[in-house]
DNA sequence: AAACATCTTGACTGATCGTTCCAGACATGG
DNA sequence: CCATGTCTGGAACGATCAGTCAAGATGTTT
């Protein structure tokens, strides 16, 4: 081996993952990732391929960071009122802080999806690993006798899913945080969590 | 006055939605528009100046077309329970139908609302109607004794604008209509609807 | 020090972008 | 028929796009 890598190809992924979040894929630039990189153009092109390629991997990325996270937050040993109001108050914190880029999955989903399969295809991985994660909570809940035995599972962890991408969208057109608190504690509060 | 419009510029408005609304402002050019519309290019500058203008004419385009429809369905005389269930039903049907476009100010304020105060305001406003009007709903229900009568009402709108927009993501993650009724189901119930 | 593989630099390609200009076609009013 | 103003088609603008190429700089290995 000579002269290895000038840059690391993870932490400049993790970068580029945070341009696209910020503006889009149409929106951004080569040039703009060859500056915030601070990775040069050939660079770029030998090691991650085209635009394309790099803008799945950087999806692929967040996909990947967010699960562990998620996961692990939805498989605490606590009840699950407890587990879901911290996981959502958590979201509605990460989504009020700072320049809202709100969730790169959603942004996304809702301007790629009908056009790109790859992108398609990663979102609705992402939606099932998802459901599956919430599933598994609620099933330990029915378990614990936290919710009543014959009460399906699957229609109430897609309509967790389903308020996390709202906040997504919602936090993008609302500053008041006090209106992610409220969604969140209410969408809870009827579940009776 | 001489030589009328050859094009009825309203027509031509609700088609460049459409195009917007299924491509992006991004990934839609002009040559698109001028293409799907039938328009001249000239014809297109003259009437609505640039691309951003058209573009956000077609947005505020989009959202009336869409506000008198729906308030008309939630200012029904009838149980909340019965407008609220064909509410949704509805709107389950539409971001069902054919290829998935989702909805159009969802698509942008999640990809546009960051970067541009005028798109901003315009889902800002959006949401603010909408809570406005489900609140009014939620307040008959509330007199008519549909609801406990010291219930809070504005998280429930604001919950509910949140179930919209997060179908609005989760139908374009998934082209299973029985994932958005269980949302939307589920949404309800556990409102007591 | 010489050989080697990679990184870096900057110029370059062809295509497309939004936008403007212009000249001719056209329809109407006098 | 002629004047008036609008619509139309196409060419052209400079800018920017994604992607490529070749030459030189750099550091490691023998």
């Amino acid at each position: 081996m000579v002269k290895s890598k000038q840059f690391d190809k993870h932490v400049a992924l993790d970068e580029a993952m945070h341009v696209f979040w910020e503006k889009g894929y149409h929106a951004t630039s080569i040039q703009d990732l060859v500056d915030r990189l601070g990775v040069n153009r050939q660079s770029l092109y030998d090691t991650y391929g085209d635009k394309d390629r790099l803008f799945l991997a950087a999806l692929t990325r967040y996909q990947e960071l967010q699960h562990g996270p998620i996961y692990k937050a939805l498989a605490r040993q606590a009840p699950a009122a407890e587990v879901l109001r911290g996981f959502f108050d958590q979201m509605v914190e990460n989504l009020s802080s700072g320049t809202c880029k709100g969730c790169f999955m959603a942004n996304t989903v809702t301007g790629l999806a009908s056009q790109d399969d790859s992108v398609f295809e990663i979102g609705a991985t992402n939606h099932r690993q998802l459901e599956a994660a919430f599933s598994g909570l609620l099933l330990r809940a029915q378990q614990n006798g936290e919710l009543p035995p014959d009460r399906p599972l699957l229609p109430i962890a897609r309509f967790l899913v389903n308020t996390m991408n709202g906040l997504g969208v919602t936090a993008k057109a609302t500053r008041d945080k006090k209106v992610l608190k409220d969604i969140a504690d209410v969408a809870l509060s009827a579940l009776g969590f």
